[in-house]
DNA sequence: CTTTAGCACTCGTAACCCCAGAGTGCTAAA
DNA sequence: TTTAGCACTCTGGGGTTACGAGTGCTAAAG
């Protein structure tokens, strides 16, 4: 479907692209010709400029400007044209340097950090979303009385998750009571990732158990709720003031509605998703998104895993004008990073 | 020091801000006189305006056009002229449902639903502060072996903080020697405020306990280190877009440090601290406050308490023209309510 | 002594115009 | 097929002008 570009129009693209994504500026016939290894007129390269334009790749903002890269002029240089460099020494340093300094032992400051790197590393704003407590493997449960009424009830997942509430149980259980309901929960449940630890599954057990241990209905609701409760997940932000030095965000209208946008969690959780692929980094571009208020912007994710398993989507967010490669690059670092990480 | 006005001053003064508060424009002379109960033509009020400019209370823009309250003016104003009225029955309505609807049980979700409620009803931006950790008293401690290496460290304390912590150690506690290590603990610490588990007092401890249990250096470790962790405390914040409709925040430039200090938690934390006062709603506009960022801003807080002891503030953050009659009383509302429900 | 009407004055804003500069498309020559 | 040349277009900045809102002052009125 895509028409295949011949060599000159793909060297002009991509030197529109890379000028344009550096000066934020139309580029003109001249500044093309200029550029490195482009032995032509400005006026044959007008004349492919034209070309470019009534394909769809370019576009002129005004007649007597320069060219502007369409979605589609994004699209085929993502697809065809771009260069992905290493990281560069400093970067590399930079990057390295801030995942690890930290001591973090936990898995919020591990993703929370990610998104500071993240998005100080590319200038945007970027998005991560912890391991999705549904997809986690159940490991333990434990129930540990606190006095005469209350409990405690701790639950904990393959990924590192430590969930707990407190309950209020009418009738003190023995201690003996206590662990035979245990262990037995623990090994119905072993193994099962939370989302497999449906409604009627709980109901089924409760059955089994009901007869010999009436006492622990509470503890059953209780656990059903918090099961439930946890469906929104967390997305940690970085560097959401980056959109402020993009020019196309000059516009105070745009900035409202963007920020408007970070403040839904659940929202930017669905825009993840939907966005990201399995196991490879994604970009979609302008109108490739689904999402009206992400139309003009361009959204670049990956997934990252523990214990090969698919676990959290990282994101950056920008303007479609945006240094493709360097995002690219960070990226791949990053998810690189946090695949090694968080599977120890 | 603060000379009082004269009755036809105050109301002069009165107007303007109120004026000043609604339309962000300087207010004329012709606009005083023409305002309610002023029976003075706009000359004579423009001979007493010129006087409340020498005395500090308004300023010029520029020589022709009206009068803007300046610090003094509102300060002034705050002091001495606003009336807080109750809320309408329709703000009623809206702030309690959407206090009450959610259900929620968790501490965080109150305090982010507080937050939301705050900024919506205000349109200005708002900070809450969960309660300090530092100053909940320790309630609990337990200990529940996982696995062959790994117990998980649970501290709870009367504020409804449940803290956790998997711990490994070397070798496995018998049941009941970790029973008679864990009630030592609980006697020893019961009741002090997290504060006050100092470093030197977990070292007696440690003096104590590990002639007879060296295996739990490292729990102790672990739990000192866990202490000085959640020496951040977060801080939720709410319609943080807001500040972008007001007119004082058109300029990106400003927009951009705004929004650069809404993502440094620990600073947050420290000015809403300073500014806070135990047991009142404290006002502080404009260069009152000691932050560089914000002395162009008016800071409202307010505390609330849980069992009778101070635990946390909540904000409200936005340009010195403000509707300060209405964000305190949707304040008082609000800290009301976290009283009563944060302590059951 | 206080208040008010009248008036000249100030200053910011918006509208308008003009011009330079950048970049184009087209034509004709190489 | 490429390129030089040229006329044309459009934007953006700078300068000027006109308008209007609001002032301070003065002198008259209460």
């Amino acid at each position: 479907m895509v028409v295949p570009l011949n060599e000159r129009k793909e060297q002009i693209l991509k030197a529109v692209v890379i000028n344009y994504i550096i000066t934020a500026e139309p580029v003109g016939s001249r500044t093309v010709a200029r550029s490195h290894r482009m032995d032509l007129s400005s006026a044959t390269i007008r004349n492919e400029m034209a070309d470019l334009e009534e394909m769809g790749y370019l576009i002129q903002p005004h007649t007597s400007a320069g060219r502007v890269p369409t979605q589609l002029g994004y699209r085929y240089y993502v697809d065809n044209l771009i260069d992905i460099d290493d990281l560069s020494a400093d970067d590399e340093m930079a990057i390295s340097s801030s995942l690890s300094t930290e001591k973090m032992r936990e898995i919020e400051q591990i993703i929370n950090n990610s998104a500071r790197v993240l998005s100080s590393a590319t200038n945007q704003t970027s998005l991560v979303m912890g391991p999705q407590f549904q997809k986690s493997a159940f490991q333990h449960l434990r129930i540990l009385p606190l006095d005469d009424k209350r409990s405690l009830v701790v639950l904990i997942t393959d990924t590192g998750f430590i969930k707990n509430k407190v309950i209020e149980m009418q009738q003190q259980l023995s201690p003996s009571e206590l662990h035979q309901v245990v262990s037995y929960l623990n090994q119905k449940l072993y193994g099962l990732t939370i989302d497999q630890v449906t409604t009627s599954l709980i109901n089924e057990l409760k059955r089994d158990l009901f007869r010999r241990l009436e006492i622990l209905e509470q503890a059953f609701i209780l656990l059903e709720e918090s099961l439930m409760e946890e469906k929104q997940i967390r997305v940690f932000l970085g560097g959401t003031t980056n959109i402020l030095n993009q020019p196309e965000f000059k516009d105070v209208d745009k900035v409202r509605r963007m920020l408007n946008l970070f403040e839904q969690e659940p929202l930017l959780f669905k825009i993840l998703e939907d966005a990201s692929s399995e196991d490879d980094i994604v970009v979609r571009i302008g109108a490739e998104n689904e999402y009206e208020d992400i139309k003009e912007c361009t959204l670049i994710t990956g997934t990252y895993k523990i214990h090969d398993k698919t676990s959290g989507i990282v994101g950056v967010l920008g303007p479609t004008r945006m240094d493709y490669s360097r995002v690219i690059s960070v990226m791949r670092r990053l998810v690189d990073y946090l695949n090694q990480n968080l599977s120890s």
